[in-house]
DNA sequence: ATCATTATTTGGACATAGTCCAAAATTGTG
DNA sequence: CACAATTTTGGACTATGTCCAAATAATGAT
């Protein structure tokens, strides 16, 4: 009823416990963490925590809508608490970091197809791949050498 | 040289092989295929080859971009031989099925970042999700249960 | 507060997709 | 044909994630 984790949890028809409210806060604090990452996270919050409750939890999080998985090419699954507004993502090719870009049309979903095979479509999944800024070559100054862990597309 | 597939290896500095002959026109014959599928199709048409053969066959195809590597939520990594032109994809929820998109705005990248957070952008890649023809619930028609395999986002 | 019921957590086995590796076979070259 | 380089093979191994049944914890009703 409240807007707190355990009122949110409560009114989507979840029991609190100590492990559901640490990864919900964990994917909070660490946008696009991986299940393993956010293991680690837990575990240095509440001590132990078993990996299948991670999963678990993430996945019900996402069945109920407090929580989005994404699946970028070459990554495992990344998670978050970002919900409901169908945003997309920026992906470093050489150090694969992840950043939220506003959906630029606004509602989901946010593009029409060309043509849509007569698809009845209800979500547009975009990811843009390029270089963040830290991973750019530096033009003139000595350009530290970067192995990438994803190679461009032809 | 000329542009047999065998010229098409050897003009990209590989060397022509019944595995890589075999494997190129499978996807050529099957496009979105997965490595596992494509090994099957290819052990009809020329008796046997390994799995690694089949997954170094790909990933070579792709690096010198006479392949190209999808890979939908949920699935394997999907191959086919259309490439260059940044075309996107639509995904049935419910069958899996793949079909092709034309880029709506015709080159690579296709599309601006509402905000491209300093990224060098140098590819938008895009997946439509919903539900395929076949899957569509038939209005009054007597409707065929689907168990969806993926389940639409919140 | 205590109990009974239900839901969650745990650890271990299992599954899938893919890579690593060294030996054997094949290909391209002279 | 013979040699060197490349490719293929099969088996072990890794990473990510799920299945399962027993143990534990949370909730609802006395
Ligand atoms: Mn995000
Ligand atoms: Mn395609
Ligand atoms: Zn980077
Ligand atoms: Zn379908």
């Amino acid at each position: 009823m409240d807007n707190s984790p355990e009122g949110l949890l409560r009114s989507h028809g979840l029991s609190v416990t100590a492990q559901r409210l640490t990864v919900l806060q964990t994917i909070t604090d660490y946008p696009h963490i991986t299940a393993d990452q956010a293991a680690e996270v837990a575990r240095k919050k509440i001590g132990a925590i078993s990996r299948q409750s991670v999963y678990d939890t993430l996945n019900t999080l996402v069945e109920k809508g407090l929580a989005r998985r994404i699946q970028p090419m070459d990554s495992p699954a990344l998670f978050e608490d970002r919900v409901g507004d169908n945003h997309h993502h920026l992906v470093c090719r050489s150090c694969g970091i992840v950043e939220d870009v506003d959906c630029s049309t606004g509602y989901r979903p946010c593009l029409q197809a060309s043509d849509d095979n007569n698809f009845i479509i209800d979500e547009a999944e975009v990811t843009y791949w390029g270089l963040c800024p830290k991973c750019q070559p530096k033009s003139t100054k000595s350009q530290a050498k970067q192995t990438p862990t994803r190679k461009a597309k032809s």
